[in-house]
DNA sequence: ACTATATTGTTCGTGACACCAACTACTTCT
DNA sequence: AGAAGTAGTTGGTGTCACGAACAATATAGT
């Protein structure tokens, strides 16, 4: 029955990764709305954990739209959790920075996230754990390629 | 009850488990806009192939509030993907059930969601391929007591 | 230097999505 | 029949995302 290897239906793995991402996505949102969050408003914290981006990095970080990134730091910073800085070289960039409020919530959240999501793999035993770390490890380093320009 | 055993800090496989998901998310979302829908939209259709559920049972299967499914279905009616039936037993039940055109959308996405979900699987070899299937079921199947009510 | 072009962000308008609270219209229970 | 419950809808609010158009600054090109 699989005459074409590259698409070998696998009917079961692929059900199984788009259920899993919902699980997972639907974990986070509960997750994010424990402290009044978002998803995409905690991997802005996510981001700016280790970065001070610009409006446009921070948009390609997020694989959003310029626009909409103005948006998404607009309400972060009407909750106090960002603000916006201005860049020293160029008069018309800004940089994304995490508040004190933000970087606590930041912590808070991200333990929360990890908590949950770790009870997730929890179904696993250690061995599996680890063979899924890798497997996944696999996927998305193959793709890493494509997405960093 | 292990308590401690679950939170076992894996940071990897949390964190691939969360950026696996956004990937298939994104994936989804493309494949959706292919045919100008929307993730919830495929969603519906996907529910609706095998189903004809009232607008609580609909809500229910999507985890959301009965007026997020009348919304979904308003806006799936509007294209003409879905149709309002009325339930012979229960006079104020609705039965929701897709057009031809639905069915065949449904068709298309569904042939577009598999080919592009087994493109990201395709980074693995078919032992790969086989042994994420069985994780990936594993935790499915472990959360499925949880869901079914 | 000085205009042409590119880049960074913002704004505005539109639409999908989701929630809650309130409401209508049936059903079922007593 | 009357009370209580259930199925759906409506209206209001808020987030999110996009695209097009715009201001302001930066960088070329000549």
């Amino acid at each position: 029955m699989d005459s074409m290897a590259s698409q070998t239906p696998q009917p079961d793995l692929v059900d199984g990764l788009v259920q899993l991402s919902f699980l997972v996505q639907s974990v986070l949102a509960e997750a994010a709305a424990a402290h009044t969050l978002t998803v995409p408003q905690i991997r802005l914290l996510g981001i700016l954990r280790d970065r001070e981006p610009g409006m446009l990095e921070l948009a390609r970080h997020l694989g959003l739209d310029k626009s909409s990134a103005t948006g998404l730091v607009d309400r972060a910073e009407r909750r106090g959790l960002v603000r916006r800085g201005s860049s020293d070289l160029d008069g018309r960039a800004v940089k994304v920075v995490t508040t004190p409020l933000g970087r606590e919530l930041t912590e808070t959240v991200g333990t929360e996230v990890i908590t949950r999501i770790a009870a997730i793999a929890g179904a696993l035993d250690p061995a599996g754990r680890e063979h899924l770390a890798r497997l996944i490890g696999r996927i998305l380093g193959t793709r890493a390629d494509v997405s960093n320009g």
